[in-house]
This record gives C-alpha cells, structure tokens and sequence, in this order.
DNA sequence: TCGCGCTGTACGTTATCACATACATATGTA
DNA sequence: TACATATGTATGTGATAACGTACAGCGCGA
C-alpha cells in the first residue's frame, strides 16, 4: 500500500540466469550439481514460475560463481542517476537572502543528500527557533565555498573561513549565518542517520 | 558438493534488516504497513528462522528503502579489501595530474568523508585497473566543480559537466577522467555503507 | 487496579517452494 | 531402424514460506 506500491520491486532474475548459464555452457543438470539445486526448480526459476528463497537463490548465484548482490543488480537499472545542473529545483529560501538547492536525486537507497547554501551578507539559514531539525543520528558535513560564516549549534558558535570544513551531529538545532559584507556559499552533506547499536 | 561447498552461502539479512528498521524507528507492524509483508514474516526473518522468497526478500528491502542488492551486499562486507586510507589522506596524487584533499577529519563516527579532486587535462582519478574499491554498501556522490568530467563505472560511461551531480554505489570499480583540455575539479562525498554491530 | 495501546512472538492454516521421478523431444551412434 | 544419451519440462509429494489470528509482555494515563 504504502511505499510498496510507489518503488519498483519486480524481481526477474530469471532471464540473467539463463543467460549467465548458456554462456558457460552449462545445462540446466550442469548447473544444478555446481549449485545443489535440482534441475527442475533451476526451470522453473528461469522462466520466472516461481519466486525462489534467498538460501537457494544464493546457491544458484554460488554457482554462476557470482555473489547473489551481483546477480541481482544486474537486474536494477539505474544504479547512477545523474542530476544536471540545468534541471534542478531551486529550493526556496525559508529566510531572506537564504536560497539553496538540493544537488541529488530523491531516490531510494540514497543515504546522504547533498545541498548548497548561499547567503546574503546578515543572512542565515534558519533561525534559533526554526524547527527544520534532521533525522536522530544522522550526520552533517558542511564545506565552505566562499567565507566568512558562522555555525551556530547548540549554543557554541564556530567562525569559518572559505575552505573550512565542519562535521557535527545534525540532529542538534543549527543554522548558518553569514556575518561579512559579501555573499557567502557552502555545501552541506547530511548522511542518514543510523543509530550505533 | 562442488562449487557449493567451496563458497560462502550463507545469507543472514536478518540481523541487518533489524538495525536497520530500529535505526529508522519503525515497528514490525510499520514495516509490515511499508513492505506488504506481514509483522510475523519479518519477525522471523530477522530471526534467521526462515529464508524469504526473492519476492518476499525484495519488499522488505524497498520498505527500508534499499534495493535488494544493497541490503544483501551489507551482509557481504566481510570478504572486501580494504582501501588503503593511509596514503590517500595525505592527498597524495596516485596518478600524475590528479591530486586531491580529504577534508573531513578522521573521526571515529564519521559517516561521510569529502574530498576534492583536481583533474589536469587527460589525467584520472584511478585506472581501469586499479582496485581501490569503497566500503560495501557505501554510496558516492559527486558534484562537478568545472568539468567536463567522464565518470566510468562499472563498464558504463557518462559525460558530466559542471554543476552536474552523480550518485553511485562507491562499491564498484569507478574512476573519473578530465577528457577536455583545461583543469578538471570534482568533489566526492562518500557515505559510509553499515557497519556490522 | 484497570484498561488502553503498543511492542514482539507463538499458533494453526493456506499457499507455494523444492524435491525426486517420469516424460517428451532432439541429437548422435551402431 | 533401433539404441543411447542428452536436452528442457510436466507431474505429484513432502517441506516450508507466508499469512491471519491470538497471545504475553511492557509502559502509560485514568
């Protein structure tokens, strides 16, 4: 219902295996004794008849002599997105003299989103009692392209000059102010949060 | 007997489907709601108790908003090399006309590591030959400062030019290449695939 | 203390996976 | 022609994956 019905899941690993077998000449009896599974389920795995368990599609990939992540994302076009310049959203400025672009894709599988900030002289990214607060555990690296600017969080303040690099936790209320004259840019990496066991 | 017992074929995917739904704060009904699979299946897959179909397999894996290749190479860590991270952090260039920084500090907890890339006219950031392979399950993101830039993956081949953005599984041989006549730079964020608890 | 809502798990049933066997077709060999 | 050996597929049976339901345990507010 939720999201299942919203991302591609159809699994065929059917046709790769046929194919990965006939490549090296293997027959469907050939390959059931490289992989301990019988010839007749190897057909019907073929022709997609049937959907098999992990455990014996990990046996029919040991065979192939492919690990089973490999056969299947042989099977999973579109690993690489590209997002071009051209075709971005601009993301509008929650404040003013604030406006950014998320650089990537908002797919699934993706664990780090990539975004760029510019600020007018005085202004900043968010405010002391915004609420725009990331995930729990996740992490923040933020790059300054053109300085000075000030990361404000949690209360401490650290003053960074273009080249500087910080790295916090960003699920901490923060925001970045721009305190010079002139215009200022970074680029900030959130990468999704997974809490340590 | 053959080729079965001579591999590695286990797949426990359930320890890590575990980390990964608490790390996300769901419950087995909330994934059970996402997925489509029932809160009894998913508990027995976490427990290793069973061995879900591919099918099965896959909706869980796009409830956690992974592929299916993904979540399985997490469990595959084990048998990678790993990178030689104490020479490139110098920012030692491993190919003539390429250098590059990393700019995040190496902390215990980090996540995501950036680095800067300088391409001269016709130099790489690696070769066709090279191993120097990413963590598995880490995913790359690339912005290009001032390209153009030719990203090789995995056979594949794409022209990218400034302000383009590109994602990828880090865990495939890549390399990028200044095909133009002037400097080429890129950044590359990589975010770290899961760790094993 | 009582319930309410939530968590994860044990139960019993149905669907289907996976096997061994048997079959149909196609090659080649005497 | 007959036999032999290979291919991939149809069949029936036991094992088990996957479901809906029901249960024991926890924390919380009335």
């Amino acid at each position: 219902m939720a999201l299942i019905d919203e991302i591609e899941t159809q699994i065929h690993i059917g046709p790769r295996v046929r194919a990965l077998r006939e490549a090296m000449d293997l027959s469907l009896r050939d390959l059931a004794e490289r992989s301990g599974v019988s010839a007749p389920m190897l057909s019907q795995v073929e022709r997609g008849e049937t959907s098999p368990t992990l455990a014996i599609a990990g046996r029919i990939a040991a065979g192939l002599e492919l690990r089973l992540s490999q056969l299947l994302r042989l099977d999973e076009a579109g690993t690489v997105t590209v997002v071009r310049a051209g075709e971005r959203r601009r993301g509008g400025s929650m404040r003013r003299g604030h406006t950014f672009e998320i650089l990537t894709a908002p797919l699934p599988g993706q664990r780090a989103e990539l975004s760029r900030h510019v600020l007018a002289p005085g202004a900043s990214t968010g405010g002391p009692g915004d609420p725009p607060m990331h995930e729990p555990g996740s992490r923040e690296v933020a790059v300054i392209e053109a300085g000075p600017v000030v990361l404000h969080i949690d209360g401490e303040r650290y003053e960074l000059a273009g080249g500087d690099c910080a790295t916090f936790d960003a699920d901490l209320p923060h925001h970045f102010e721009n305190p010079g004259p002139d215009e200022a840019a970074l680029l900030a990496v959130v990468s999704a949060g997974l809490r340590r066991s």
